[in-house]
DNA sequence: GTAATAGTGTCTTTAAGACATTATGGC
DNA sequence: GCCATAATGTCTTAAAGACACTATTAC
C-alpha cells in the first residue's frame, strides 16, 4: 500500500464504528501488616455494586496511556503515593477478565495486575471510591485457607494455631464471608495464587519488605504468602545459599526480636532474578491430577 | 441504592461516552511439523502492514463473547476447525498488550492467546486475511535459538517492555529475517517463552502429539521447543517416573522409526495436570540474574 | 531460671545427570 | 556387517527435609 492510499485510509478510519467495548484496569496490590497478607480494596461510590467492596482499578486512559501505566496510575491513586515513586512495589500484569456479562452496564474487558508491596501508607479513597482499606486476604478465601493448586482438601482445616489466616483473630469467614463486587473475587483467588507460585522461583518475597530485612521476616512473609509454617533453620540456609537471592549489609538489628534472642543479622535484595534452585511450597502432595 | 435507581441508572448509560478502545484477540498457535516447531500466521489482506505476516486474531464481538470464545473463534477460522471440535488443541490466555501506539489505527488492545495443536490440517485464509500458513518459528527468532534458557524471566522487576505496555510500536529490531506485524514478533517471543517454561512443570507437551504416540516423539516435542538435545535414555526414565504423565495403551508401535530399531511402546497423556517432580530445562546457568 | 529466636551441623532420602549395557531392526 | 534407536541399569552429585545443637536475649 503507497503511502498516500495509506494516510487516506487512516484518515476515513472511524474509530466509533465498533461495538465498544469499555476497558479498564484492576490492581490486586498485596502487602503484609501484623505478619498477615492484605489486599488493597475500595468501596464503590456509585452504581453499580455501590457500597461494596472492589478491587481498586478504573478505566484506561484512550490513547493516552499503556496498561502498564494505566495500573500503576490506579495504585498510586489510591495508595496516595506518587506514580513515579512506587519505588521497590513489584508491579506486574495478572491476565484479562472479559465476559460479556461481568459489569451490568456494559461490556468491560479488564485487565488485571498483581503488585507487591512493602508496607505502604493507609489506603486513601481515590476519586471513585467512597473508601478504601487494607483487607486481610483470609476475608475473601471462603476454604480459609490457599492453596488450590497444590494443596487438595486442607489436611488441618484451620489450624487454630499461628498461621493462614485462622490466628483467632478475626472470626474466619465460613461460607459466606465479605464479597467483591463484578468478578473481583476470581481476580484476587488468581491473584493469590499466582503470588503464591512467583515467590517460589523468583526473590519477589523481598518486595513484600522494607530494607534491610532479616531472615526471619522474609521468612514470615513466605509463611503468611503459602498460610504454612516453614522450618527456621532450614529456611535460613536455603535462603542464604541460593546465589543473589539477598546480599548482607554487614550490619545487624538493634534490637531483637520482641520474644527474645540473638540480634539478627540484615540484609537487602539480591541481584538474582529467578531462585536458582527455588524455594518449593511444602506438601505437596503426589496426587495433583 | 435501590433497584428503580439501579434501572435508571443503568438505562441511562451511554457506553459511548467513552473515548473508544478497541479489543482485539491474538492467538500464537505453536505445533510441531517435521520435528520443527511453527506458529499459526496470516498475511494482512488490508492495511495497516498490508501484505505482512501478523498473527492470526480479530476484534472481540462486542457482548456477545468472552475473551476465550474469541480466541477459539479465531482459531478456528484460519484452521479451518469447528469451534467446538478444537478438541485436543490446548487454548490458554498469554497477556494483553495496550501500548497506544501499537496500532496506527486507534488504541487496540490485544489479548493473546497461546495454542498447542497436534498436527492440523494446512492453515486456509480467514475472512480479513490474504493467506494463511504455518511458518517455523526459527524464522522469527532473530537469534536463531530458543532464547536463553532462563534468562529473560517472563516479566521481573519493573521493566515496562515485559508486558502490557512500554514495548514501542515495533521492539525486536533484530536483525534481519521476517517481521510480524504490529508488536506480533514480541507477542510470539512472549509465547515461546511460556511454552517453554510450561511445559516444565505440565504435560502440555503431549498436546503436540497425536495420539497414541512413543516416548521418543515425546522427546522430539521437547527438543522443538527448547531447541536443546536431551539425553535418550533419562528423559525416557524421567517421563515413566512422574506419576500422570504418560499412561502405557498396552501396544507397541507397528513399525520402528525410519533409522531402525525395537518397535516403541505407546502412551497416551495421564491424567495429571501438573509434573511433579517437574522436567527442568538443562543448561540452567548459575548466574540468572 | 524459661522461652523463643538466630544460626550451624549432620544425616537420610530423593532426584538429576553422566554413562554404560542389552536388544531390535533398517540398511 | 554398521548404526541408530528403545529400554534399563549403575554410579555420582546436588538438594530437600528432618533433626539436633549452641548461642543470645526478653521476661
Amino acid at each position: 500500500m503507497d503511502p498516500d492510499r495509506e494516510r487516506e485510509f487512516l484518515a476515513e478510519y472511524d474509530p466509533r464504528a465498533f461495538d465498544p467495548i469499555a476497558v479498564t484496569v484492576d490492581v490486586v496490590a498485596l502487602t503484609l501488616r501484623e505478619e498477615r497478607l492484605h489486599v488493597l480494596a475500595v468501596r464503590r461510590g456509585g452504581p453499580p455494586f455501590e457500597g461494596e467492596w472492589a478491587l481498586p482499578g478504573g478505566f484506561v486512559q484512550a490513547g493516552r496511556e499503556s496498561l502498564d501505566e494505566g495500573a500503576a496510575r490506579e495504585l498510586a491513586e489510591e495508595t496516595g503515593l506518587d506514580p513515579a515513586a512506587l519505588g521497590r512495589v513489584h508491579l506486574e500484569q495478572l491476565g484479562s477478565y472479559g465476559h460479556p456479562d461481568r459489569d451490568p452496564r456494559m461490556h468491560v474487558v479488564s485487565i488485571a495486575y498483581l503488585a507487591f508491596a512493602p508496607r505502604l501508607p493507609d489506603a486513601r479513597a481515590g476519586s471513585d471510591a467512597a473508601g478504601a482499606a487494607w483487607l486481610p486476604v483470609e476475608a475473601f478465601s471462603p476454604a480459609g485457607q490457599p492453596g488450590p493448586v497444590r494443596s487438595r482438601p486442607i489436611d488441618q482445616g484451620r489450624r487454630p494455631g499461628a498461621y493462614g489466616g485462622g490466628t483467632g483473630r478475626r472470626p474466619l469467614p465460613d461460607e459466606d464471608g465479605p464479597r467483591l463486587a463484578f468478578d473481583h473475587d476470581r481476580i484476587l483467588a488468581d491473584g493469590l495464587e499466582r503470588a503464591r507460585a512467583k515467590i517460589e522461583y523468583t526473590p519477589l518475597a523481598t518486595a513484600f519488605l522494607p530494607e534491610p530485612f532479616t531472615i526471619g521476616e522474609l521468612r514470615a512473609v513466605y509463611e503468611a504468602v503459602w498460610g504454612a509454617p516453614l522450618h527456621a533453620g532450614n529456611f535460613h540456609r536455603k535462603v542464604l545459599s541460593v546465589p543473589g537471592f539477598v546480599e548482607s549489609t554487614g550490619e545487624t538489628a538493634t534490637r531483637p526480636g520482641s520474644r527474645g534472642g540473638p540480634k539478627a543479622r540484615l540484609y537487602r535484595a539480591g541481584d538474582a532474578r529467578l531462585l536458582h534452585p527455588p524455594l518449593l511450597r511444602p506438601d505437596r502432595e503426589d496426587d495433583v491430577r
